[in-house]
DNA sequence: TAGATTGTTAATCGATTAACAATC
DNA sequence: TAGATTGTTAATCGATTAACAATC
């Protein structure tokens, strides 16, 4: 394993490639070619072998990849089998759509419990998880520690519970606020989804028609 | 303007860019030079008079950038300016969490519609938005055509969603499911949030801790 | 064997950073 | 004027693509 050199670009391409060799294995593939893959992806066969090449060998000379055996190893390098544990953070309308409909399971993590300031929410279940009381989350945390938390709260109190959950042991942060945040920590992670970023390059794409 | 040069990675920065300027802004800053401005944000600023010069002249040497007036421009290179009409396809918990919280007219763009497959929840109103019935949209698109469709329809129904859609004159599609869409109208622009993408990075990222 | 396809090295391309003359 | 800071050119760095020997 030498995962070592695996560089950003390559990360942000690897959930690519393991949701398309899923889909390969689900309808029975037992091995594709670097320039069949790319065809369907829209890469370069190169490119596809580069970024393979960086973690080991699963390709056979004149024959291909195993689909199997390749989907299963990047799950791996992806920590899909770590099984981590998750908070949510801010049961708002997307809180709830997250909790209701994202397979977190099948992305290695299982969902601990929920965290919201408001009454009204708390002491409910939603899909499973129970939402507790915010002044809970520290006595919750100590006793069952996780690695991540979805900050879906309101942005002006991003940072502050940022702040708290990292003090908390938290290690990464799934952030869905419109916020900048950061830690002096510099081990915690922080994986943003900016729907306003994503939105305007749309935007810009579009063009001045 | 010459905007014909603004590069994908550029173009990946501008809305930072606005959100910073902006709050910048509402600060009251009148004047920041590529350094501040680049220490504020973790970027060199080599990166950032190189950004800036790709579209026009907005720094005076020995000063810095007029706060305002480059974000305004920005804005505009954005298409903030445009008041570009949407719909948004499919009203489960994510769709409503968008009509409810997302900020469409700050990105500029207007909610025409909402449009669900289910009696449930066609006919009601969510923030001001009239959800109808999914047969209802090659006519109501005829009469108020729209730019942009909201795609958070279940991954199965995407690409023949994306396909009506594009046939009735979307050219942008904001895609929140986990397909690949593709589409053989090149103008067309899909911009992807893919949850599942973006969490197994940060799943990567954390390491084999 | 002949054909296909990998893994890897080298070449190209593009993006980031550094340097500096121009000038406010 | 002296100091600050831009816009731009040149240098560096990294990522993508092309080429090809190795080999299944």
């Amino acid at each position: 394993m030498k995962r070592e050199n695996i560089s950003d670009a390559v990360v942000r391409r690897l959930p690519r490639y393991y949701r398309q060799l899923s889909e390969l294995c689900a309808h029975g593939a037992e091995r594709i070619s670097s320039h069949a893959l790319g065809r369907e992806m829209g890469i370069t066969a190169s490119q596809i072998r580069q970024d393979f090449s960086c973690f080991g060998e699963f390709g056979q000379q004149g024959y291909g990849y195993r689909v199997k055996e390749l989907c299963e190893e990047i799950g791996r390098i992806l920590g899909l089998d770590k099984n981590r544990r998750l908070v949510l953070v801010g049961v708002g309308h997307l809180g709830h759509a997250l909790l209701q409909n994202f397979p977190f399971a099948k992305c290695g993590f299982s969902v601990g419990a929920a965290f919201d300031v408001s009454p009204a929410v708390v002491g409910s279940r939603v899909n499973g998880v129970t939402v507790r009381d915010m002044r809970e989350i520290d006595a919750y945390l100590k006793e069952s520690p996780a690695d991540v938390a979805v900050l879906t709260v309101p942005q002006s109190a991003a940072q502050g519970v940022a702040d708290r959950l990292i003090s908390l042991g938290v290690r990464g942060l799934w952030n869905f606020t419109n916020a900048e945040l950061s830690s002096p920590e510099p081990e915690v992670i922080f994986e943003d989804i900016h729907f306003s970023d994503s939105l305007l390059t749309l935007s810009y794409r579009l063009g001045n028609a």
